[in-house]
DNA sequence: AAACCGGGGAC
DNA sequence: GTCCCAGGTTT
């Protein structure tokens, strides 16, 4: 009787699992940590649309900084936003914020998948990934790693995001009681490592033999995904406020693009439409340059004016010293443009 | 169901 | 340049 597809996986990530700073080595138990919940929680909200080696230097500083759920809880919205610039997706630095205050409130995490998933930020994988890993539950773990490993192994042609039911339904089948952390670990290095998305490695995959997709021949072409959008180009400006060797920074508001990041105070362009190139304030501008960028929905190219003044500007915002300007926590496009400008 | 939401690495 | 990534929330 042949081995099962679980424990073929299973062996195959006993040796070739990759070491990861948030990860238990494959076969060991669960840590009796109460700070192992909370890593395998912050890791996973930082590898939410996210590669590997973006988050590790983030899930260094964060755990280094908030070793565990309560002293992340008592931290500033502020300090979590500004440490998380850079990374993205900023929403999930809002929620990792209100879901730290959440569970330190309640006395620590939940164990259980329903439980898990009324927690902001965590939705059906995440809620699954942290049960299984942290907890040892079994749970259907489904990333794009599994949706593309599932996808070949089944030949299943039907294009995302339709398909996504069959393939829970299959990735339920071949999912062990035993060692499901791991199991799911195990998808997701494999579809990193040879199930990859383009040029999969067949001829070194574990799971060759039982391999639908490949039997058919063509196994790089699933999973089928809907073609994707055109980005609209976006222009707009930003404006660089300076006194002193200090420049005025505001805090987006609300839930949009970037909002609760620190930035330069801009004309209100957006995803969706261009700025009115009109400054906020009435000073001597000077057009120093721009800066291009691409979001989720647009690209865009930022043009970059200066000027100096001697009171403050209208409204909330605060003078950050540019020798300082690296810990202020401007997302990425503000980066640039401060870069542009200090250059 | 579709839109919205960043950034960087691989190619 | 394009595609993709340990997705979730909102409409």
């Amino acid at each position: 009787m042949p081995a099962s597809l679980s424990s073929t996986l299973l062996d195959w990530y006993d040796g070739h699992a990759r070491v990861l700073p948030w990860r238990n080595p494959p076969g060991a138990p669960v840590p009796n940590d109460p700070a192992w919940p909370y890593r395998v929680w912050l890791s996973e909200v930082m590898l939410q649309q996210t590669t590997v080696a973006a988050v590790k230097p983030y899930f260094e500083k964060f755990t280094v900084r908030w070793p565990n759920v309560d002293a992340l809880a008592a931290a500033p919205d502020e300090d979590i936003m500004a440490a998380w610039a850079g990374l993205g997706y900023y929403s999930r630095a809002r929620n990792l914020a209100k879901c730290a205050k959440a569970v330190s409130e309640r006395g620590g995490f939940p164990q259980t998948e329903p439980e898990l998933r009324e927690l902001p930020g965590l939705g059906a994988y995440t809620a699954a990934a942290i049960a299984a890993i942290a907890f040892g539950a079994r749970a259907v773990v489904v990333d794009a790693n599994v949706e593309r490993v599932v996808s070949r192994l089944f030949n299943i042609e039907e294009p995302l995001p339709g398909s996504r039911k069959v393939i829970r339904a299959r990735a339920d089948e071949i999912t062990p009681s035993a060692r499901s952390g791991d199991f799911a670990q195990a998808m997701m290095d494999l579809g990193s490592s040879i199930c990859t998305s383009k040029a999969p490695k067949c001829l070194a995959c574990p799971l060759i033999n039982p391999c639908e997709g490949r039997k058919a021949g063509e196994p790089e072409r699933l999973p089928v995904k809907p073609p994707k959008k055109a980005k609209p180009q976006r222009s707009g400006t930003a404006f660089w406020i300076e006194r002193d060797s200090h420049v005025w920074l505001v805090t987006r508001q609300g839930t949009g693009m970037l909002g609760g990041m620190k930035a330069l105070p801009d004309d209100g362009w957006t995803a969706r439409s261009d700025g009115t190139g009109a400054p906020p304030i009435e000073a001597d501008w000077q057009e120093i340059g721009a800066v291009t960028h691409t979001f989720t929905h647009a690209h865009l190219s930022l043009c970059v004016q200066r000027a100096e003044t001697t009171s403050d500007p209208q409204g909330v915002g605060e003078w950050w010293p540019f020798s300082d300007i690296g810990e202020a926590g401007l997302p990425t496009l503000f980066a640039k443009a401060a870069r542009l400008v200090l250059a």
